[in-house]
DNA sequence: CCATCCTGTCATGGA
DNA sequence: TATCCATGACAGGAT
C-alpha cells in the first residue's frame, strides 16, 4: 500500500574532505594531548591517543578498549610491541601515512599484525618486506638532472651520499633521505648540468592512505617534508572546491573497476553514484603540473607512495611536484624531445622517437642514468597496480566522461567540474605511468605522430573536451570559431592536435604537411593560445592553492592564539593565588610584634594590592640582596626570613623585598 | 541592471 | 633567437 502525500525530496550531500579534515583535527587534538581518553604504554614509554582512533584501527584495541569499563585507561602493550613499531602506526592511525624505512618495515609489519592494524594488509607489506629484506632495497644510486641551475646546486649537496641534509623532521624521520623516484628525472632537460640524486639506504618511504589530500597543508602535517608524488597523471581540476584542488577524480574513477557503475547509473541513482563517486575520489592524486627540477618525483595514490627528498623540494606545495598537466608534461616532453638538430628530425624518428624511454636514454648523459632502482621500480609498480588494479586498462581507454555527464545531467551540475577536467596528462607525460608503460608502447611506430602526441590519448585536454562538448551547444564559441577557421584552411590535421602534441611532434607534423603560411599561422596561433589557456589554469589554480593554504595556516595560528590566551588566563590565576596566599602569610607574621612586624605589614598591603604581574613574577636575582644603609640590618634579616620562608621565593618573588621597603616604610600607601 | 565569478586572451618578462 | 611558461591585466559570458 502506498501512502498519499505530499513527497518530498530528500537531499544528500557527502563531503569529500569531511573525513580527512576529521582525521586531521583529530591528529592535532592527539598532538596536543587534548581530548585522549587513553595511555599506551610501550616499552616504558607512554603514548596519549584516543580510544575511538586506535579501536577503529585496530583489533587488538577495539578489543581491549570496548571491555573496558574504566575511564582513561591504560593500555600496557605486550613485548611483542616496540616502540619503532609501534609509533608508526600510531601515526598512521592518525595520519592515513605510515612512514617506514627498509630498517623498520619488519618491525612495523610485526606489530601490525599483532596489534591487528587495519588498512595495512598485504597491499603494504606482502611485497614490501621481500623486497626490503633480500638486500635488493639497496638501491643503486641514480642520478636526476634538472635544468635551473638552482635546482642543479641544490642536487650537489645531495650528490654527495655522505652530504644530506642534516634536517630531522619532528616525527623523527630522517630528511636526509635521499631517495627520489627517478621516473621522471630523464625528462628534465637536455643541456643544463646534472643533478644527481643517490638513492641510500636510509630512504624512508612513505605509505599515504589518506583519503583527501589537502596539499596546501600536507607539508605542515608532514613536518615540512616534501612528498613526492608518483603518480600525477590526473587531469587538471577546477579550483573552486577543496575537492577540486586535491583530487583526481579521472584516475580514480579509472581505477576502481567500477566504471560501470557510472555507465549504468541512472538519473535517479545520481547521489548513490555521487557515493561511488566520493569514494572513488578518495584517492589522493596530485594533479598539479611539475617543475622541471621537480620531475624526479613520484606518488602514488590511495596508496600515496613518497619517497622524501628534502634538500631538493621547494618548500611550496605539492603542486610544484606533480607532474601531471598535460601541458606542462606536454612540455616538459617538448623539452627533451627538442633535438638541437631539429634537421635530423624525420630522420633519426626510430632511434629517437620510438618512445620516451628510448628518448630519454639516448638524450640522457652516460653519467646521469636516470632508471630508478630496480626495487623501487618494482615496489612503485606494486604499489601502483596494488593501490591503481585497473591501471593499465584504464589507460588505454577513454574515460567515460559521456556518462558522467549524462548522469549528472538530472542533477544539475553535480558534476560540471568533470568538464574542466585536465585529462590532458596523457599516460607518457607522467614520468611513473610512462616507466610503466612503456614497454606496452614499444610497439608504436615512429614515422607518425605518437599516441601521446595526438587526441587518441585516452586524456583529453580541457580544451579538447571543451570543444567536444559545448561547441556543439555554444554556437559562436572561440573554439567553434576556431573549427570554422580550420575548415576555411583546411588543414589536413584535426585542430585538437595542435595543442597536445610535443613541440617536436608539432614541428615534425608542420614539416611533413608542407603547410600554407595561412594554415602556419592558424596553427601556430591556435597552439600558442591553447597553450596560455592552460597556462592560465594552472597560474589561478595554484593563487587558490595559496589562498587555501593561507586559509589554513591562519586557523592553526588562531587556535595557538587561542591557546596562549588559556595559558595566559591560567597563570594570572595562579598568580593571583599565591599573591592570596603571601598577603595572608605576612599578615599572619605581622602581628607577632617583632621587629619586621612593620616590614611585614607593608610586605602584607602590598601582596593584597593589585601590584603588576609582570612585578610577581620577576625572578628574584638573590634572597639576601644587601639593603640600603640605614636599615640594612632589618631589611637583610627580612631577605632571610623570606628566603627562608619561601624557597622557591625566586620565582614569587618581588623585585626585591628589601628594595620593596625601602620604598614602601617612607610611603606606606602602595 | 549590477556585482561577482569564471574563463580565454594578450602582453610582458624571465628562463 | 625562438620558444615556453608564469602572470598581470583586460574583456566577455554566465550567474
Amino acid at each position: 500500500m502506498s501512502v498519499d502525500g505530499p513527497r518530498t525530496s530528500v537531499f544528500t550531500f557527502q563531503s569529500a574532505v569531511h573525513s580527512h579534515h576529521v582525521l586531521r583535527s583529530l591528529e592535532e587534538l592527539r598532538q596536543k594531548e587534548l581530548l585522549c581518553d587513553v595511555t599506551v604504554e610501550v616499552e616504558r614509554r607512554s603514548f596519549r591517543a584516543h580510544s575511538s582512533v586506535l579501536a577503529s584501527c585496530s583489533d587488538y584495541f577495539y578489543t581491549r578498549l570496548t571491555n573496558h569499563s574504566r575511564p582513561n585507561p591504560t593500555i600496557r602493550l605486550p613485548d611483542e610491541v616496540t616502540v619503532e613499531g609501534f609509533e608508526p602506526l600510531l601515526q598512521f592511525a592518525y595520519t592515513a601515512k605510515l612512514h617506514f624505512t627498509k630498517e623498520n618495515i619488519l618491525e612495523i609489519h610485526r606489530c601490525a599484525e599483532f596489534l591487528g592494524f587495519q588498512n595495512l594488509d598485504k597491499a603494504c607489506f606482502e611485497f614490501l618486506i621481500p623486497k626490503f629484506s633480500d638486500g635488493g632495497g639497496t638501491s643503486k644510486k641514480v642520478k636526476g638532472k634538472s635544468k635551473s641551475q638552482a635546482s642543479h646546486e641544490k642536487s650537489q649537496s645531495i650528490c654527495s651520499p655522505n652530504d644530506q641534509n642534516p634536517e630531522t623532521g619532528e616525527d623523527g624521520i630522517p630528511q636526509d633521505a635521499s631517495t627520489v623516484m627517478q621516473a621522471a628525472s630523464a625528462t628534465s632537460s637536455e643541456e643544463s648540468p646534472k643533478d644527481c640524486l643517490p638513492i641510500t639506504n636510509d630512504k624512508v618511504m612513505q605509505l599515504d592512505l589518506s583519503p583527501l589530500y589537502d596539499r596546501g597543508t600536507a607539508y605542515h602535517m608532514d613536518d615540512g617534508q616534501d612528498q613526492f608524488c608518483l603518480q600525477n597523471c590526473g587531469p587538471q581540476l577546477p579550483s573552486t572546491s577543496m575537492v577540486a584542488a586535491e583530487v583526481c577524480p579521472f584516475l580514480s574513477i579509472s581505477s576502481t573497476g567500477d566504471n560501470e557503475k557510472l555507465h549504468s547509473s541512472a538519473a535517479g541513482d545520481i547521489l548513490a553514484m555521487e557515493d561511488d563517486f566520493q569514494k572513488e575520489l578518495a584517492m589522493d592524486v596530485h594533479c598539479e603540473p611539475p617543475t622541471d627540477k621537480d620531475l624526479n618525483i613520484a606518488s602514488i595514490t590511495e596508496g600515496h607512495f613518497d619517497q622524501r627528498e628534502g634538500p631538493l623540494m621547494s618548500p611550496t606545495d605539492c603542486s610544484q611536484l606533480c607532474p601531471l598537466n598535460s601541458a606542462q608534461s606536454s612540455g616538459v616532453l617538448d623539452s627533451i624531445s627538442d633535438a638541437p638538430d631539429l634537421s635530423n628530425i624525420g630522420t633519426d624518428d626510430n632511434q629517437v622517437f620510438d618512445s620516451n624511454e628510448q628518448t630519454f636514454s639516448e638524450l640522457t648523459p652516460k653519467d646521469c642514468s636516470t632508471e630508478r632502482s630496480t626495487v623501487e621500480r618494482e615496489v612503485a609498480e606494486h604499489l601502483a597496480k596494488g593501490f591503481w588494479p585497473d591501471l593499465s586498462s584504464t589507460l588505454n581507454e577513454p574515460l567515460p566522461l559521456d556518462s558522467i555527464d549524462q548522469s549528472s545531467a538530472g542533477n544539475g551540475s553535480d558534476f560540471h567540474w568533470l568538464k574542466h577536467l585536465d585529462l590532458g596528462a596523457a599516460p607518457d607525460d607522467c614520468p611513473f605511468l610512462r616507466d610503466l608503460s612503456s614497454n606496452d608502447r614499444q610497439t608504436s611506430g615512429g614515422d607518425t605522430l605518437s599516441k601521446e602526441d595526438t587526441e587518441d590519448s585516452p586524456c583529453m585536454s580541457p580544451i579538447n573536451s571543451r570543444e567536444n562538448s559545448e561547441c556543439e551547444s555554444d554556437g559562436d564559441c572561440e573554439q567553434c570559431g576556431s573549427s570554422e577557421q580550420v575548415q576555411e584552411v583546411d588543414l589536413p590535421f584535426p585542430v585538437e592536435q595542435i595543442s597536445s602534441m610535443t613541440r617536436r611532434a608539432f614541428l615534425q607534423m608542420l614539416k611533413r604537411e608542407q603547410l600554407t603560411p595561412e594554415q602556419l599561422e592558424f596553427v601556430q596561433d591556435v597552439r600558442r593560445r591553447s597553450k596560455n589557456r592552460m597556462a592560465a589554469q594552472r597560474c589561478r589554480k595554484r593563487k587558490l592553492d595559496c589562498i587555501y593554504r593561507l586559509e589554513g595556516e591562519i586557523k592553526k595560528l588562531r587556535s595557538e592564539k587561542e591557546k596562549l590566551l588559556q595559558d595566559h588566563s591560567q597563570l594570572k590565576l595562579s598568580i593571583e593565588d599565591v599573591r592570596q596566599n603571601l598577603s595572608g602569610l605576612c599578615q599572619s607574621l605581622s602581628t607577632d610584634g617583632t621587629p619586621q612586624s612593620e616590614q611585614l605589614q607593608a610586605l602584607a598591603r602590598y601582596f593584597s594590592s593589585d601590584c603588576p604581574t609582570s612585578v610577581l613574577l620577576t625572578p628574584m636575582a638573590s634572597p639576601s640582596l644587601a639593603g640600603p644603609d640605614q636599615d640594612a640590618h632589618a631589611n637583610s634579616s627580612l631577605d632571610t626570613f623570606l628566603a627562608d620562608t619561601c624557597p622557591e621565593g625566586d620565582t614569587v618573588a618581588l623585585r626585591s623585598p628589601t628594595a620593596f621597603l625601602q620604598d614602601t616604610v617612607t610611603d606606606p600607601a602602595p
